[in-house]
RNA sequence: GCCGGAGUGGCGGAACGGUAGACGCGGGGGACUUAAAAUCCCUUGGCCCGGCAGGGCCGUGCAGGUUCGAGUCCUGCCUCCGGCACCA
């Protein structure tokens, strides 16, 4: 007996694939094509096993699809620029590009070690000039249509990355990638207007049927679309009014005093020459020093300062004060709030703490007005008006009609919509990314980089130090130029682009990774989108997922795709856990892939991250779940090399006898097994641990059959057949093993080409069926009846059986249920 | 606070509104072995009746409801996880 050695099959098989050239995907040709994508890896170093679920589940996808005959583009590449790479540069002291290419060639080791098939003739690394000019070709083409500008403005600043950070990638205060707290800071920036896209990235949503729901509503909520009105306040000492944006229009007699965030533009002109001036200086300076950790945790313990100044409310013609309040944030609306402390409770705490009047003008429908002094919290539903002029009277909704409509009348302000979502900041302080194509003129002002230019390519020596400015500006040969327009000496944009630049469209290049003359071409990529599949997890639900949206928008504008959206059907996968807990370096708790394929091969690691939970929950590592796949593995080792005495050649006809006994009992299984694993591997259900569970069945069947002394033709004909059929069920979970099988059973290779195995329809129904018999809806007994029969036999069969004639004993049947084929419930009184 | 998601054996998890617990792990018993490992076989939700055969009751977070029938649908709670969070 030979012994399932995965360490001597799966480098053999994986060595054949690739002479072979298996999984090398034509752009056009016979198929209809299938993309099925996972999300490109940062080569941080070495695989993990997050990683290795994510592939494995892509891979299995890509493998079915293949033997169901698509066409299958499934590739991988590296999102190669980044942070990680120049910090580790530092450390070490060697370069980040080497330190990146070393790190992509262990992983592409690792990645061929895992049995993965992909078409490395497009494998593409963002760092390469190749990939980037393109990133400035958009940035270009961006900002010739003034989608991408240049602002001074309060960014995020991590302190510990030495750089801005875009909005998206601010969680809860914090640094998406190394979680030091993040400060602000003003700095002369390039933006993406991508709130241009807001109402359609939100109207999109509702397409996007494929994508999991929860998605969808992070990208909503995180896109915040609220409708209101703009209404200018006169203020004292200012030529322009005060702009408040509000979404309570009806509540504006109630008013009592405006709140102004501390880095409002026009804070500085209102108190100059105010005597409060000192005062409102040394708030909003001591603001400035907050983190937004800070500011997060102190939620409801406002403060703020008068200014001293003084606007009018231009309904009621009513002087009231302004103040400068931390709680109200520049960049919410227009950075400027009418109090209404009746009706809003942040005002009303406010008002509360600084002896602020209250006015109550909204009443609850059924209710008595309020006042003021008896107020414990402020009345925020919608209701009635009261003490409000002319509008008296009217419903919350009524009011914010009529009154938007004498705004707009009057001058004053109009509708507006706001949202949640900011402009994309897309420079970044640090070396190790994609130079930005502008050249800054002191006559001209910022220039483009002319297109015949590209890529302006980032220098392969720059001083590095980490402690911020970026490293580009330390090389004057890189910084000097001549300005493009005037010819006057002037100074190269010193930063680089935000990564989630180049991951925003990496997938169209996939599809023509060497254009020369163009990111992709247009007709090329055109059958392969939107992707059919993209693989990841949840924590790009709002960057690289929104980005990418984005993005894709922004180039059909540009008349370079068709498409509205990227990707048909989103899949996110959950986290890989250990000991309750996210597998990380610094808890300690990490499983090296590397480890588990020397240990077990890559076919065990491979079904396991399949088969321990549905792909969409985390999945909790488990050893002994780890044994229990290769245990598996080697019970269809060992049932195949106990079989193959009993089997005959391939392709061998059809014996008789096969239609009974044992031969049909197997020949059902092994049919129900297809049918099952089919529908569990389709991109709508992607339940791949219950399809590998229906495998394990299949092999529960087979392993007597194929340890019997003896057979007759026709079993021996089924247990063939089953082999055949559980090598190709296998091959998208298991592929080494898989083609050892086929191989073995006489077939030439591939097993991974072969076709999907089909189904014999007949085999899946039974001519006879167990009818479940309940009385009062309790189970009371079972009968075996021929496939098909009417209630009235159904009925008749149940009567005979005892267990349930007992409980119909003298009793009178008021009802009967019956549901074809599968159940009989009597009711009885 | 708002918006999602999830609560099923000792564990991971299965179940078109129709036999709850597939498959795997773990446990118990047995076979093989001098012994162990490996492997194989039987068994395994709880409680109760029974010598066995067999049978009964309870059971999918809690409380109700709809239904012939609810893990699944509805209402209200509880707990946990995730996202957003002073959004004007």
């Amino acid at each position: 007996m030979t012994r399932y050695d995965p360490a001597e099959i799966e480098p053999r098989w994986q060595q054949r694939w690739h002479a072979a050239d298996l999984f090398r995907c034509e752009t056009e040709g016979a198929g209809e094509p299938f993309y099925c994508l996972e999300m490109l890896p940062y080569p941080s170093g070495r695989l993990h096993m997050g990683h290795v679920r994510n592939y494995t589940i892509g891979d299995a996808v890509a493998r079915y699809q293949r033997m169901r005959g698509r066409r299958v583009m499934h590739v991988m590449g590296w999102d190669a620029f980044g942070l990680p790479a120049e910090n580790a540069a530092i450390q070490h002291g060697t370069h980040p590009r080497r330190w990146t290419e070393e790190n992509i060639e262990a992983m592409r080791r690792q990645a061929r070690r895992l049995g993965w098939g992909y078409d490395w003739s497009r494998e593409i690394s963002t760092c390469e000039a190749d990939y980037y000019r393109w990133n400035q070709w958009f940035f270009l083409r961006m900002l010739e249509r003034g989608l991408v500008y240049r602002a001074r403005r309060p960014v995020n600043w991590c302190p510990s990355c030495a750089t801005v950070l875009a909005n998206e990638q601010v969680h809860g205060g914090r640094c998406w990638r190394c979680g030091e707290a993040v400060t602000e800071r003003d700095l002369d920036q390039w933006f993406v207007r991508i709130r241009d896209y807001a109402d359609e990235l939100l109207q999109g949503l509702e397409a996007l049927e494929g994508w999991p729901e929860r998605v969808r509503r992070m990208q909503a909520h995180w896109i915040g679309r609220s409708e209101g009105a703009a209404v200018g306040f006169p203020a004292e000492g200012l030529e322009r009014p005060i702009e408040v944006f509000t979404t309570r229009l009806d509540t504006i007699y109630g008013a009592t005093y405006l709140a102004l965030a501390p880095d409002h533009p026009d804070l500085e002109a209102l108190v100059a020459g105010s005597p409060q001036a000192g005062a409102v200086r040394s708030f909003v300076a001591r603001q400035r020093g907050r983190t937004l950790v800070d500011r997060f945790s102190a939620v409801g313990e406002k403060e703020g300062v008068f200014t001293g100044r003084y606007a009018r409310n231009p309904f009621t013609g009513e002087r009231i004060p302004i103040w400068v309040a931390d709680f109200v944030l520049a960049e919410v609306g227009t950075g400027a709030v009418m109090s209404v402390p009746a009706h809003d409770q942040r005002d009303f705490e406010f008002a509360r703490k600084y002896g602020l009047p209250l006015r109550c003008v909204v009443r609850a429908p059924d209710g008595l007005p309020l006042t003021a002094d008896r107020l414990e919290a402020a009345y925020t539903e919608d209701g009635v008006l009261h003490d409000s002029g002319p509008y008296t009277g009217l419903s919350s909704a009524q009011a914010r009609e009529r009154m938007l409509a004498d705004v707009q009348a009057r001058g004053w302000g109009g509708r507006r919509v706001v949202y949640r979502l900011r402009d994309w900041g897309i420079s970044r302080q640090r070396y190790w990314g994609t130079p930005i194509p502008v050249i800054h003129c002191e006559l001209c002002g910022p220039v483009p980089v002319p297109e015949e230019e590209l890529p302006v390519r980032l220098p392969e020596q720059a001083p590095l130090t980490g402690e911020g400015g970026s490293p580009l500006a330390r090389l004057p040969e890189f910084v000097r130029a001549a300005c493009p327009r005037c010819g006057t000496s002037a100074q190269r944009d010193t930063d680089t682009m935000d990564t989630f630049v180049d991951s925003s469209w990496y997938f169209f290049r996939y599809l023509d990774p060497h254009n020369a003359r163009a990111p992709f071409d247009t007709t090329r990529v055109r059958p392969w989108l939107p992707v059919d599949l993209y693989i990841g997890g949840i924590e790009h639900a709002t960057m690289h997922l929104i980005y990418t949206r984005f993005w894709t928008k922004m180039m059909r504008d540009l008349g370079l795709v068709a498409i509205d959206e990227p990707v048909r059907r989103l899949f996110t996968q959950g986290m890989v856990i250990k000991d309750g807990a996210k597998m990380s370096k610094s808890r300690g708790n990490i499983v090296d892939p590397d480890a588990m394929v020397a240990r077990y091969g890559a076919d065990t690691t491979r079904l396991f991250s399949l088969f321990a939970a549905p792909p969409e929950k985390d999945l909790e590592w488990s050893e002994a779940g780890v044994e229990g796949c290769w245990r598996f593995l080697q019970r269809v080792w060992r049932a195949f090399d106990e079989a193959r005495a009993h089997l005959g050649p391939p392709n061998a006809p059809r014996p008789a006898g096969v239609d009974r006994g044992a031969a049909l009992e197997l020949r059902r299984v092994a049919h129900r097994t297809i049918a099952r694993v089919t529908e569990d591997l389709l991109p709508e259900r992607l339940q791949l641990n219950t399809a590998v569970a229906a495998i394990m069945e299949l092999t529960n069947a087979i392993v007597p059959l194929s340890r019997a002394e003896r057979l007759d033709s026709a079993e021996a004909w089924a247990l063939r057949e089953a082999f055949e059929i559980l090598a190709r069920l296998l091959a998208p979970f298991a592929p080494h093993l898989a083609e050892q099988l086929w191989e073995g059973l006489g077939h030439p290779p591939f097993v991974s080409a072969a076709a999907w195995p089909e189904a014999e329809a007949e085999l899946l129904v039974r001519e006879s069926v167990t009818i479940v018999v309940q009385v009062n809806g309790r189970l009371r007994g079972r009968v075996e009846l021929p496939r098909g029969a009417s209630e009235a036999e159904a009925l008749e069969a149940a009567r005979a059986e005892p267990r349930v004639s007992a409980y119909l004993d003298g009793r009178r049947i008021e009802r009967v249920v019956y549901v074809p084929d599968r159940l009989l419930n009597l009711v009885v009184r």
